[in-house]
RNA sequence: CGGGAUGUAGCGCAGCCCGGUAGCGCGCCUCGUUCGGGACGAGGAGGCCGCAGGUUCAAAUCCUGUCAUCCCGACCA
């Protein structure tokens, strides 16, 4: 029913575009690959943003913030990170504009040349370690858990709205450790609060994993993640959670003293998520008539449309309406009522609807005549007439009820869309035919990975965590594999 | 940076081949009737046709240049 919308089976790419401008999510900018995040679209974030930071808190973490320029010295202290990242940086080179002599407007004043050159953070390892070097000194300054939330720039090519842009905003967890273990430990621990938030918050399933090498962030010794299965059967990463070792540590000199009087480096960890959540969000359960948002999610969890006859609403209607909306609001529920009357009912049932609105209440004269109201779900587009008598609990129970049931509609597609391939012509015709995970087992060698990427697009998205050992022959060079990782093409 | 396409009203497009001074749908404004799944009628506002040159009595239309955007590849959260 909604205008103009693209379907997913036809054009999923065109789909997600469309709903992502049509749903007031966000739109592009005068600047190439980057978005104007609309309110709409923020309030999301905002959700996303306060429900990982209450996790980040309860794990001992606190909020800083680092500058958005980073000399362009620093970049270069760790020779993987500056590798990884040295391609996509947009540089500040002038600190003044002035009248052009010609009169044609503005240009950049050739006097004020910075000395240094200024790179835009892509990421802020550099800028926290070479702060960290002031701040850790002994055992007892450690173990510093610090997260900041950012934006950032990375100067990509080909951008999409949230998905990839060349601004976008993140958090990012920056933390210092006395051992290797216990960097370990934070690793992992914040790979499962990411996982958590996902599956929990976003009703979205996810794989916990590992990378391999090639896929690993620039510096890191071990990158861990989730991975999202789309409705197009393509992974999205949706957060990372990285072991930097003591490879920012050696690079900026940041050492302490131990309690036995030792001077050593401290080993790090730094993970990160951002706006891409919100694209995942809607790639894994929105639908052709537009949003499906998770209640824990939605700005809006309820909306109240009257339906109005005549001259207006009737003071018994909106007396009805106000009593439902308080009772609401004292369960907790976010709840919108909508009582414009520039707008028709049907306008804006199709409008809520687009905007993923889990719950919708109408509310007309047939109603306040007998006590009733007609409560819509979004998930399963299915609507009811139900007693008004006790209404709160019932909208309370429906959106636990709908918050579980996408998550398993979710991890249902995930299921039936993860296929394992003993061959590699079993392997191909699964991507080409049915996309989605494909397992399958590989000899752990990059030259592998990359000829595989090369001949099939699909890549190495992770090796789960607990994975199961078996042995095997590698799909590709037929030699031995003690485990099956997971393949997709990806996002 | 290669290959392809497109720039005309806020959005989506037609007009261009065959030059004659701009049109359709949606949206917007006013009034009225409507309101239980994107209402209807009547009236109205809005565009130096991406930009710069050239050809011509005359250019959205033909020619040259330029800029921008989008799609497909190489790079990436």
């Amino acid at each position: 029913m909604s205008k103009g919308l693209p379907k997913r089976s036809e054009d999923y790419a065109g789909w997600y575009n469309e709903l992502v401008k049509k749903a007031d999510l966000a739109e592009n900018s005068p600047v190439r690959g980057c978005m104007v995040i609309k309110p709409y679209g923020y309030s999301i974030w905002e959700k996303i943003q306060s429900g990982l930071d209450k996790m980040f808190k309860d794990t001992g973490h606190t909020n800083a913030y680092f500058p958005l320029f980073i000399p362009k010295s620093y970049l270069s202290k760790e020779a993987d990170h500056v590798e990884g990242f040295a391609k996509e940086c947009a540089v500040v080179t002038h600190y003044r504009l002035k009248n052009d002599e010609n009169g044609k407007g503005i240009v950049v004043d050739p006097e004020a040349r910075l000395e240094e050159e200024l790179i835009v953070r892509p990421t802020s390892e550099t800028v926290i370690w070479s702060t960290y070097k002031n701040w850790i000194q002994s055992y007892r300054d450690l173990p510093l858990l610090i997260n900041q939330w950012a934006n950032v720039v990375r100067w990509e090519m080909r951008t999409r709205l949230f998905l990839r842009t060349a601004e976008f905003l993140w958090q990012e967890g920056h933390t210092a450790h006395a051992t290797r273990e216990e960097a370990v430990e934070e690793t992992i621990r914040m790979m499962n609060v990411y996982a958590e938030f996902a599956e929990q918050h976003m009703a979205m399933p996810v794989l916990k994993g590992v990378k391999t090498e090639s896929e690993r962030f620039a510096g890191a010794v071990d990158t861990y993640c989730i991975e999202a299965l789309m409705q197009d059967g393509r992974a999205l990463q949706a957060g990372t959670s990285h072991f930097l070792g003591q490879n920012f540590a050696k690079a900026f000199d940041v050492k302490f003293a131990t309690q036995e009087g030792s001077l050593e480096y401290v080993w790090g960890t730094s993970w990160g998520a951002s706006t891409r959540l919100v694209g995942g969000l809607i790639m894994a359960h929105s639908d052709d008539n537009g949003l499906v948002l998770p209640p824990r999610l939605a700005p809006i969890q309820v909306v109240i449309v009257p339906i109005m006859k005549g001259k207006g609403m009737e003071p018994e209607m909106l007396e009805m309406a106000n009593k439902i909306l308080n009772a609401l609001r004292e369960k907790g529920i976010t709840v919108k009522f909508d009582d414009r009357d520039t707008h028709k009912p049907g306008w804006k049932f199709a409008e809520y609807e687009l905007k993923g609105v889990p719950v919708r209440l109408a509310l007309g004269p047939r109603d306040v005549e007998q006590g009733t109201i007609e409560i819509a779900r979004r998930d399963t587009l299915t609507k009811e007439t139900v007693s008004a008598e006790g209404i709160e609990k019932r909208v309370k129970d429906l959106l636990d009820e709908i918050q579980n049931n996408i998550y398993q509609k979710a991890l249902k597609f995930r299921e039936d869309s993860t296929h394992e391939a003993n061959s590699l012509e079993e392997f191909t015709e699964i991507l080409e035919n049915k996309g989605g995970f494909v397992k399958a087992h590989w000899d752990g060698t990059a030259e592998t990975e990359a000829k595989i990427k090369e001949m099939t697009k699909a890549t190495i998205r992770c090796i789960p965590i607990d994975n199961t050992l078996e042995e095997g022959k590698c799909i590709l060079t037929g030699k031995p594999s003690k485990q099956k990782v997971i393949f997709a093409k990806a996002y």
